[in-house]
DNA sequence: TTTTCAAAAGAAATCGATTTCTTTTTGGAG
DNA sequence: CTCCAAAAAGAAATCGATTTCTTTTGAAAA
């Protein structure tokens, strides 16, 4: 900042001997009637004295910033970057900025990021895939800061200006694991980081069910699950060393798997690569899927299928639908969403599956 | 935003019957004294209601926001996120935001979010990569604003506020080709988008210096150039396409190359990827390098050699510099570092050759 | 020419925190 | 017990834009 001597509405109201009152209407557009000369001349007097209006002055007497927080676990999770751009395309288009909060999912972090957002009087919150944002938003929540969840529970805690966007992940799933029933599919291996996120744990149920509706099951060994916790800086390396370190595992404990699915297809990867490592063809020993559709999965050999959501026009519909909710409550009094629990089905793009040849060929006879 | 009614200094100051400026001189930690137990009470009472501070009142008063603008192509563009990372982090760190724009190289996009920057009053400007930038700039630098652009050019627009730290793209696409000729390959040929771009430019203008360095040259046929504009929505798919479509092209003009430089790895995977549906054996036939280690790189088969950087490091590195420089400016009257170009070595992590066995390997005799 | 009402403009309060300038306290020295 | 400097607290201005509440202007109606 350090600006010396920016123009304000009174060095302009003073060189034109008007009122300020008169400028900012002019300046802001307001419904007030001006005299289409003084219009001019202010607008013309705005523009050659450099006028740049104070966002901080309006928004501290307008009680609005249009800053939108966007809490996501990472940025260098390449889950993310083309949600945050549809999203910022968005805003943009309606007058919005992001302000961007890489939370790793971790309750310190987010707690402080939330609480600079209460600060900075962002009009609302965008929270992506963080499970236990709630214990954080205390504070946000009883200010009456609208939030907006995307996650995959119903989570009890609802009040009018939170909307909970329930994403179907055991959908996502369910997709996968049919897919490869579909090829042939019997014994399916799970690889998996971690299950302390929803996401994840719901991916597995999503498999269990579908496996155990065409009366299979996954037995407790052929679940296999990294323990370590992620460094933000090399989010996908470690996604990619833990599938080939999973896929050692596997090889030991349940060999006779058919088939492998990845948390997502950057474990996928990993996956691949290690068994292709250890003299395995892929897909004709094992076939591998993955979720998120990485720029890579066309390209890698073999290609990799997966479970795909348009990340851009994802982004851009949960922008969308946050600007309206803060226009409603700004229109206040106006007609309001049933709040709580909204289904992502029609907001969003469907979930699809993508299936590339190479992978995951159809098979008579599975088996290594 | 929306606060019915928010606790305020004064909402503090009614309740305990003191002064807000009292009340403030405890909240803000000001130097001035305030006795201990009405420090106790006012941090007491503060927590009780619920007190959080406003920012935009603050920033108004102060005249800073603690937000660093960072303008990007683009954040769907797999070099940035990792950057951006690093940058949120010192951020963080330090008590500063981002707020973060995808230009998009695109001269009105810039122009756009810069005016918002200046109205939002950032601390500072951070640009990375994006050439025309001070066309869009005239307004921001004239109102004193900080500006840290890191860019490949000598740009003669300079002022006591801007700081250009000058990457050396010559020194990387030095440090691939030499890796080549190192190899044994004589005959080279290279993949690039658009050359639009300084940063292109600067690579192709390296990787002719060492050629002819070397005694060697890069004849006009072997300089592959994609002409169209990029997409936000999928860059990373554009860029493998893009590599895949060139090498049809060079299979063309001159097969007779012994290794292929990509403008980066996302390329270079397009680029196998066609070599290979085409039945030529990576590296055996043609050798094919990249840039910026993509986090495929080391899993692709082949696996992809490449001149990276440390993105992570590089943003915190960036952040770090621009927090000083925030601050040298406010503790005004301060030494300030003798502005214009600043040489990345020293402030940035160097950049290293990673080189990747699977896909170069050494030959005695270089040939299709 | 006077009245009336809409259009146009201005004065001043407001948003919330900081800070300068006073004023009041306080404790120790004389 | 006085005096004085330091400590502590308060009053009020300030940052820049918006807006309510007046006041003034102007043009049409009476």
């Amino acid at each position: 900042m350090v600006k010396k001597g920016s123009t304000t509405i009174y060095d302009i109201a003073a060189e034109l001997k008007v009122s300020p009152a008169t400028v900012s209407r002019v300046l802001s557009r307001s419904s007030h009637p001006v005299k289409e000369e003084v219009r001019e001349a202010v607008l013309q007097t705005a523009k050659k004295m450099n006028y740049i209006p104070n966002a901080q002055a309006r928004s501290l007497k307008l009680k609005k910033t249009s800053v939108v927080g966007v809490v996501i676990p990472s940025i260098s999770n390449p889950f993310y970057p083309s949600i945050v751009r549809g999203m910022e395309d968005t805003a943009t288009q309606e007058g919005y900025f992001l302000h961007l909060c890489s939370c790793d999912r971790n309750q310190d972090r987010t707690a402080h990021y939330i609480q600079t957002m209460l600060e900075q009087n962002v009009d609302a919150i965008i929270s992506i895939y963080n499970d236990n944002i709630f214990a954080s938003l205390s504070g946000y929540v009883s200010h009456g800061g609208i939030l907006v969840n995307l996650n995959t529970t119903t989570d009890p805690y609802v009040s009018d200006r939170i909307y909970n966007i329930q994403v179907d992940k055991l959908l996502e799933a369910r997709m996968a694991t049919e897919h490869l029933l579909s090829l042939g599919h019997k014994k399916i291996a799970v690889l998996m980081s971690k299950l302390d996120y929803q996401i994840r744990l719901d991916k597995v149920a999503g498999i269990c069910q579908t496996l155990e509706a065409a009366g299979l099951e996954l037995p407790e060994e052929r679940l296999l699950i990294y323990g370590r916790d992620c460094q933000a800086r090399e989010l996908c390396r470690e996604d990619t060393e833990r599938g080939a370190q999973l896929v050692d595992a596997m090889l030991n404990r349940c060999p006779e798997v058919t088939a492998i699915i990845c948390m997502n297809d950057i474990m996928a990867l990993g996956a691949i690569f290690e068994l292709k490592k250890k003299g395995y063809r892929v897909p004709a020993d094992y076939s591998v899927m993955g979720f998120d559709d990485s720029f890579s999965s066309p390209y890698s050999s073999p290609t990799i299928s997966t479970v795909a959501l348009d990340k851009y026009s994802w982004g851009q519909s949960l922008m969308g639908f946050t600007i309206e909710r803060i226009r409603e409550a700004q229109d206040k009094g106006l007609k309001r969403l049933p709040t709580g629990v909204i289904s992502e089905q029609g907001l969003l793009e469907p979930i699809t599956l993508i299936h590339r040849k190479s992978t995951d060929v159809p098979r008579t006879s599975p088996g290594a």
